[in-house]
DNA sequence: TGTACATCAGTGAACGCGCGTTCACTGATGTAC
DNA sequence: TGTACATCAGTGAACGCGCGTTCACTGATGTAC
């Protein structure tokens, strides 16, 4: 009885493992599929037919279309957050580690553009993320960035203004409190200041507003972000 | 016969008139659709049905979708433009001018989030945007700031770099040539780093990344414009 | 050890929908003579 | 002034397509006794 029980359990993880499998591979290919078409374009027969499955069978792994963009959203922010944890180094410059973790994001946005705009462009027309699975993923990005910033701060290195409207202090104090961070409104800012700058600069290169002005985009944000870390104070060349 | 051909063309030039019109009355209700549903939606029939015209009536008027999205996409530099040209005063201070114009960029981008995707967002799968037609008038909108930042420096008021990396320097001299401007480098890049700026906090705000952490987004868009007057020095405030 | 049974991982066909686009046509309007 | 004719601004039906989703089903695998 026990081992039968046993046996039961060891089947059950096998399948589990299984139907896991089976719904990386979905996700790859939808991967692929958006990579080419665009994140709106999504079709799950045509990512079906792709696997060599038929249209319903996707129906076994997910109960519908939405439920997969969640899931590749929430993918989405994990591995964008995985490519900059990654690479970071804990025991460099603080300043080093902001260029490095800028340059990273920037490197996974653009090698993951549609993904890219599946997490922070136009939304897909008749989906609706549900905000309480998604968000705390993007926080989890967040968090990265506005992290080294407080080390810079904590090291008494960051030149920031620490008043704000105080329509915003009192919201993010807020918003601090609910999810139960603790974050100096000064790092936070810079957090925003930086993650805008660059943020606009990926949309407008991703969209190619700026290659014909600028021709050399991966300079053009090297000369930016240098330019904030000097702002903040944190370089001088 | 001089009155007959006369009549012709009056009755012709009613005739473009009222093709003009109808046209019109299309893009209106796309608008009105893109707003509701994004601009990956548009759809000719559900246009087409709204305003009491067959499907292929459409037809008549544009002789496919493309067509009617870059038309779409031309209107909306137009109209970004002539809003921002409309609200600028030109005795006005230019610091006063600039944060006028970066507000004006704004309030029409969240007016019209639809088509600001459409112009500056994740494009349309399926859709390519012909460059000779779409580039012109995206650098006219492009031309108000740099305008202005033109002006500034043309006063001795613009404190900004006039160094940039070599590849850059070259390549945008060669797009001066080419497009037949002449704007200054200090007076491009900072058009672009103001534009990236106000184009990343839009966009985050636009799709409600902002709101959680700061809420009262407007102040936030104030408080970084002015900061970024006061770093190319001028205002002081 | 053999057999009945349950579950898993699908299939194939169908439903109903909306899409862009084409085609043959038609009534209203206005022109030519 | 009356009539034949051309053009305009459409219509309605159809084509062929792809979509998300459901449903009844089936063979393979493995378990229970």
């Amino acid at each position: 009885m026990t081992d039968s029980f046993v046996m039961h359990d060891k089947k059950q993880e096998r399948r589990a493992r299984q139907h896991a499998a089976v719904r990386d591979e979905i996700k790859d290919k939808a991967r692929e599929h958006m990579a080419r078409d665009g994140a709106a374009a999504l079709s799950l027969r045509a990512v079906a037919g792709d696997l060599g499955l038929s249209s319903a069978a996707i129906y076994y792994y997910y109960p519908n279309r939405d439920a997969l963009i969640t899931d590749l959203i929430v993918d989405g922010y994990r591995a964008m957050g995985a490519a900059m944890r990654e690479i970071d180094r804990h025991d460099a410059d603080i300043a080093e580690r902001l260029l490095t973790l800028m340059h990273a994001y920037r490197n996974w946005a653009l090698a993951h553009a549609a993904e890219y705009a599946l997490l922070f462009g136009t939304p897909i027309p008749g989906y609706h993320a549900p905000a309480e699975i998604t968000s705390p993923e993007a926080r989890s990005v967040f968090s990265i960035i506005s992290g080294l910033f407080a080390v810079a701060y904590a090291q008494g290195r960051l030149r920031a203004g620490d008043t704000a409207p105080p329509t915003i202090s009192a919201h993010v104090a807020q918003w601090l409190v609910e999810t139960g961070q603790e974050v100096p409104l000064p790092v936070l800012l810079a957090t925003i200041h930086a993650w805008a700058m660059g943020h606009g600069l990926i949309g407008l290169e991703l969209d190619h507003h700026l290659q014909p002005v600028i021709g050399d985009v991966d300079a053009l944000f090297a000369y930016e972000v240098n330019a904030l870390l000097r702002q903040f104070g944190l370089v001088t060349s």
